[in-house]
Parts: C-alpha cells; structure tokens; sequence
DNA sequence: GTAGGTGCAAATCGTTTGCAGTACA
DNA sequence: TGTACTGCAAACGATTTGCACCTAC
C-alpha cells in the first residue's frame, strides 16, 4: 500500500501541519516517482511542475516528512540522501552501481540476527539498514559504463 | 588479521604510490584506533602526532586507501563518511545512535538472500551493507541523550 | 633529476539559517 | 486574524581544485 498525495496531505494535516501548494507539489514529485530521488531531483520536478518554489522548502518539506515516516530516507554508500515513498512496510534496498536506479525488495527477516546482536552487544537495537549494491541488467550490457558516483 | 601500518604502506609502495610521512601518519591513526574516525577526527590525530600536516593531505591519502580497498568506509545513516582498517574479512556494523560509536560484527549470512535476489532481479550483486542502528547500554541509561546528528 | 606529493588559499557543493513578506486555517 | 509557511540571500561546513614549492625514489 503505497502511500498517496492525498492520504500524505492527510499526515500533515493530522500532525498540524499545513497544506500548502508547495508541499502538494514537493509530495507529488516523490510519490509520481518509482526511483529513489535527490533533493536536487525533487526540487528540479516540483520547479517544473510549479515554477517558483524554493529549494529551501523543498529540503523543509523533506525534513518534516521524514520526520513522520511518511517518506523514507535512503543512504546510497555515498551519494548520500535521497528518498522515495515509504511503503509503510519495512524493506531493503538493491541499488544500481552503474546508474543508480533503486530497487525495493522485502522479506527478509533480520529478527533473529537482531536478537542475537542485542543480547551479545548490550545494545537496544532500533532500526537498520540492509542494501545490496549490484549492476542491473541493462548496465551488466553496457561494459565499462562508469560507476554512477 | 587486522593491517598494520607496515602492511599498508607496502601495499601503497606495490601500487606505485610513495610512502610518504604524511601518509604514515594518516595511517597510524586509523590502525591505531579501533573506532571508526571521521576525515576531521583523523586530521586531529595526525595532526597531534605530527604538526603541520594538512586536511587535504589526508582527503588525499584516504581516496587512494579506500580506492585499494585498505580502509573501509563506512555510512552511518546520516553522519555520513568515516574510515576503519578494513580487516579483510567481510564484516557490517551496529552504530549507536547516541554516541555514534561503531561496533564491527561478522558471521551473518546473506549469500542465500543474495542469490535469491540475483535470480529475481537481475542484478548481478557485487556488495552489500548491512548496519544496525541502536543504543548502546552506556547511552541507554543517560535519558534523553541527544541523537548523534 | 623528476614525477609525484604537499600545503595553502580559494572555489565549490549541498544544506541550513535569519528575516521580511505571505497565506492557510 | 494570527501563526505557520515561503523565498531570498547570506552563512555554513565539508570536500575539491589550482598552483607553486618540495621530496622520496
């Protein structure tokens, strides 16, 4: 269950927050996209979408909705962030190493492990963050194409 | 087996690059501390150990160490970039949140997830990264402690 | 001797902040 | 109407680049 425009307005909403046409716009771009995007990319589609906006809303914007859980925030080893609709449900990332497409995949379950690390560490474990870095098909073919970094 | 400083510099050496003072520096901090420290926190040691070497100097050595792959780098979900000796040997991380101190850990098994993930997808998987992002028992007892960020 | 390495200063990039004007509820 | 939101410009911190000098091999 994907998230919506209107059901993301309705977070906001529910958490005090205003609905602007800029935040309607900023939400759009990322819940019509299927990749992972840069606040950069965000801002260049909601700037087209409706000119005018600033990029300081845009990472304000982003910061609120991470804040809620409502977009999810992912850590490329090292084009740092960019985000992407957070399907409420936990999930991993598979990342492109040749163009940066990201793809989503679930069903892991990393409890066990969790459990294990806990108990040895000491540590109240809270979160974490499994990504596999690979070449997707169409980059496999395109010999030499550069690393995306 | 954890490199040394004497390791490093050879591979240095057998890759071309000189040994230099500086770079000796830089790598004695890394080898010498078993955190994970950032390029600032490097450059402060080296420093320490040996006056008026520069930030740059150290961006510098850091690229080409993690280039030969003899130090790892690490991305801990925001914080972004810091370095560690790679010991070999594949291992991930738990971060605390709290204090942002990084504990290394081995013996989980993704090979299985991975090829899973290879046949469905596509991807021909070259790495992954896998943190766990949590507590530690010093910070779970300072209440209210301010996140790392 | 020379290519590669160093350190300084300045440029650059992404992100954040201060502030005055604007608009949603 | 009042508070939260916006956009500009300037500030900021981390990293990179240009350049003249230096040094390990």
């Amino acid at each position: 269950m994907r998230p919506t425009e209107h059901s993301i307005l309705a977070s906001l909403k529910r958490n005090g927050y205003k609905a602007t046409p800029q935040r309607r716009v900023v939400i759009r771009a990322i819940v019509n996209s299927d990749d992972h995007l840069t606040p950069a990319e965000i801002f260049d589609r909601a700037n087209q979408d409706s000119p005018g906006i600033g990029l300081v809303t845009v990472y304000r914007t982003l910061e609120i909705l991470a804040g809620l859980d409502l977009v999810c925030e992912l850590h490329a080893g090292g084009n740092c962030p960019s985000y992407t609709t957070g399907a409420r449900q936990h999930h991993h990332h598979l990342i492109c190493s040749g163009c940066g497409r990201v793809v989503d995949f679930t069903g892991h379950h990393l409890e066990q492990l969790e459990k294990r690390l806990s108990r040895e560490s000491g540590f109240q474990i809270e979160n974490h963050l499994l990504e596999f870095i690979g070449r997707c098909r169409a980059c496999q073919k395109v010999a030499g194409s550069l690393p995306a970094r």
